[in-house]
DNA sequence: GTGGTCTAGACCACT
DNA sequence: GTGGTCTAGACCACT
């Protein structure tokens, strides 16, 4: 379900919440069904529970999760509404700075051009 | 050379300096070559002097002029080489934005589809 | 500066944002002036860095403090705004909650009456 | 008995509700004794049949009333109970609120006085 | 069993 | 020196 990279650049915490955000993306879990627990997890992933931790309060933080103590933590109802959301803000970020790209005489075509060279072929980020 | 939309919303000034640097890039004023004067391009976009006054002086913040009192306003020798590295870092952000969309399951194919759609058959941001 | 009960139920990385949060705004730290190191502090309120470090980046997520690596954390510039909003918005939820109690046929000076019994001669929360 | 404010913020049967548990606890009507029957009640109140049937509903889900088929709806013996713990439910909530408004360096006395002007002088809420 | 908090201590990147 | 991440392991409250 989650695999972790030990080489990346970005923390495992944050590899864990992007993947559990995909995974509920993808109703892999569903509504108020529970996520593994920390314990569980962190074995099966070979992680520490406090990292674990750190990440499953993050995605209830966000309001993605709900945890009841002595009992496990759960998917929200409105989880995938507020996946959505925060997807839609990244789009608004990008199209903001496409906009002054624009503004300052490049052509969409060459924009997108580039970012298509910067991704293609290559795993920028890992 | 500069054409101001009143309607836009973004300021006078920054439309002036987005313009203004287009212009240095495009070559059409050299390096140690003089920008208008505030007066004359002030009377020539019928705007206020001051106006174009704040927009003057962020240029040269920025280090894209330097002035000569008395004598006006001229271009950078680095010019080029700071708006270009001001442009790298625009495509920076919206490289690290597209990153966080991959990792949470977008096809990149996808993501230039919705900025394509975004962006073409209107000026969504004026 | 601050000073931590151990025996309040409230944890202590709590019991810290609350009162940094008081320092702020009371301006005994200003505006990009920095907050003292996670060393420091911990040592001076033995308590653990790790603790302090959770305390520290919930002022960080809310916008109140930011850090340069390698140089410090900073009171932000709005840290003040972010600050009052917060307690308006307590304000607006304790006052649906009194809403509800007029609509329900509570008088104004009744509630306000076992408000100021519930706290006058004790510290219910710790 | 009841009256309904049509311009009220708060939906119609939310307004039956909360009206008819301040008659319950004012004794007006006593355990066992019948509430007004939908039929009635929905003519005098010149509101929906259904929408008064939905305020009941809730009443039985929290164990106000009981209703005996053919007969009508009765006050349970124990509704002075789950309403009176229902407020004690809302005043727990304002009190912890209040908690952290003066953990973060109000006085009582300034949180009243705040709470007392957003209230007098005015109805808020409708 | 579950999640939440805290300590002790290591190592990293950055100035 | 600074903050950020992670491990190992303890103890608590709650079911």
């Amino acid at each position: 379900m989650i695999s972790i990279n030990r080489y990346s650049k970005s923390p495992i915490y944050e590899q864990v919440i992007t993947q559990l955000e995909k995974v509920i993306l993808n109703k892999e879990i569903n509504t108020d069904e529970p996520l593994p627990s920390i314990r569980t997890l962190s074995q099966e992933l070979s992680i520490n529970p406090n990292t674990l931790q750190k990440a499953y309060a993050e995605l209830e933080r966000k309001g993605i999760t709900y945890s009841v103590i002595g009992n496990g933590r759960f998917v929200s109802p409105n989880a995938i509404s507020i996946l959505t959301t925060q997807k839609e803000a990244l789009f608004n970020e990008i199209n903001t700075l496409i906009d002054e790209l624009l503004l300052s005489g490049w052509s969409l075509k060459d924009i997108i051009n580039r970012i298509k060279n910067n991704f293609e072929g290559g795993f920028p980020n890992d």
